[in-house]
DNA sequence: CGCCCTATTGAGATTCATCAACTGCGGTGG
DNA sequence: CCACCGCAGTTGATGAATCTCAATAGGGCG
């Protein structure tokens, strides 16, 4: 049973309030679109964790409540009957997923590490909405980002190669965790889920990191980091300049 | 220059009022989203015409107006430096873009067919969600449907077959037309429209379609037209049902 | 009627998937 | 402490799906 499909209450594990400083956990001056909205809520949550590999919500489940998460990586997907699996997002402490007014969800949310959430009633969040001018603004906001993150997503999918898809992976993963040029950067998922997330099967997405290993674009101390050598070669690859 | 990009007053052939009529322009019951969003604007917006293949606004310009598709079809796409394009969207009579709270444009906006605009300026968006309470719910209700045909199109492009794209991409229209079995479904993007939507090459959409005529799930009238002769076979291509 | 643009069909090249073997690391238990 | 086990990742060989290049067909408009 995912953690919708159980009752709101049946959080028998986890029903600590959660620490005031983690309303903003990412070491930021501004506070982020995410953090408006959780502020207006008045409420810090229910804490939940979760283990690697389970499953937080499933495409169909009814939508019960929206996570903010505390820490660890979450993974969007949606699943075929056959098996097959496309990664609609990767989301990290600070990331806000399942706020949505359908009533049923479209895709499922699973754990890619140990997961700690704050869970949010849709009902409080409903309630924000009405009385917290400007919370509509944000999640309008926090949306349309998203939006915008889709349909680059979209020409990585429809329009790139296997190595162009790769390095405008990496160079998103660099961006969103504020790297630059030799940086370590955290991989904390899976070959298989970077597959899943670029269209691509994993010994193809082995194949093209350890060939940009070979050209020292990259560096691969252990296989949850990677070392930004060049960035601009990143780029370069991102952009087709490669023929 | 594109629409955008000129002044705003700059309609000099083109500033007539619409009809009511358009305000629903489409046979049903049921106001639309869209319908309820630009009802609450009380102006009917500025006509502009826009000829097959001309630019409505670009990636990068400056977003100065919302737009209804009065009739005709427009497309949303991307464009890489090398030529590539991925088209994110069809949209037709009633439907909306262009609406963001952006300054800039991500992506650009083409005329498929011969188009009749209406076209707001941001302002008027702007004082409609202050005074109209609901527009705001509107608006996130409308690109949360964006956002879900995304997260579709993304599985589309991620994983699966040249078939089944084409599949999806028929059972999408004939959705989105009302169609049903037996119907002829209007296709007034080109072949190579479809193809960078489906993120293949117009020679493989030409390929599937043929079969699917030589299988007689489609008929082809005309190159504008498809006949839905079997849902059924559709949609078990779509879902992988083929080996 | 003829031209031009788009679509279609064919042949060969390419990229990526598949299938299979092997490696290396982390954990567990002797 | 070391050996074994299991899972995730890597590498190689082969094949299939799709792209590319090229030639042909068709349809709408002047």
């Amino acid at each position: 049973m995912t953690l919708d499909a159980a009752h709101a209450h049946d959080y028998s594990h986890n029903t600590d309030i959660v620490p005031a400083h983690w309303r903003t956990p990412r070491p930021q001056v501004k506070a982020t679109v995410e953090d408006k909205i959780f502020d207006a809520l008045n409420t810090a949550g229910t804490k939940v964790r979760v283990r690697r590999n389970e499953t937080i919500f499933n495409d169909g489940d009814t939508a019960s409540h929206t996570y903010r998460i505390a820490s660890g990586t979450v993974r969007l997907c949606r699943h075929l009957a056959d098996g097959r699996r496309q990664v609609a997002d990767f989301l990290s402490e600070g990331d806000v997923f399942g706020l949505t007014d359908e009533d049923q969800r479209t895709c499922s949310a699973e754990a890619i590490s140990d997961v700690t959430l704050l869970a949010y009633p849709q009902t409080q969040i409903e309630r924000a909405k009405r009385e917290a001018p400007g919370v509509n603004r944000e999640i309008l906001s926090l949306i349309t980002r998203k939006f915008l993150q889709s349909q680059n997503h979209l020409m990585m999918l429809g329009r790139q190669s296997a190595k162009e898809r790769i390095a405008s992976f990496l160079l998103m993963l660099a961006e969103r965790s504020g790297s630059s040029e030799g940086d370590t950067l955290p991989l904390p998922m899976g070959r298989l889920d970077i597959a899943d997330f670029l269209g691509l099967t994993i010994e193809t997405v082995c194949r093209v990191i350890s060939e940009m290993k070979r050209e020292r674009i990259v560096g691969l101390p252990d296989l949850h980091s990677i070392v930004l050598n060049n960035i601009d070669a990143l780029q370069a690859l991102a952009d087709g300049d490669d023929e």
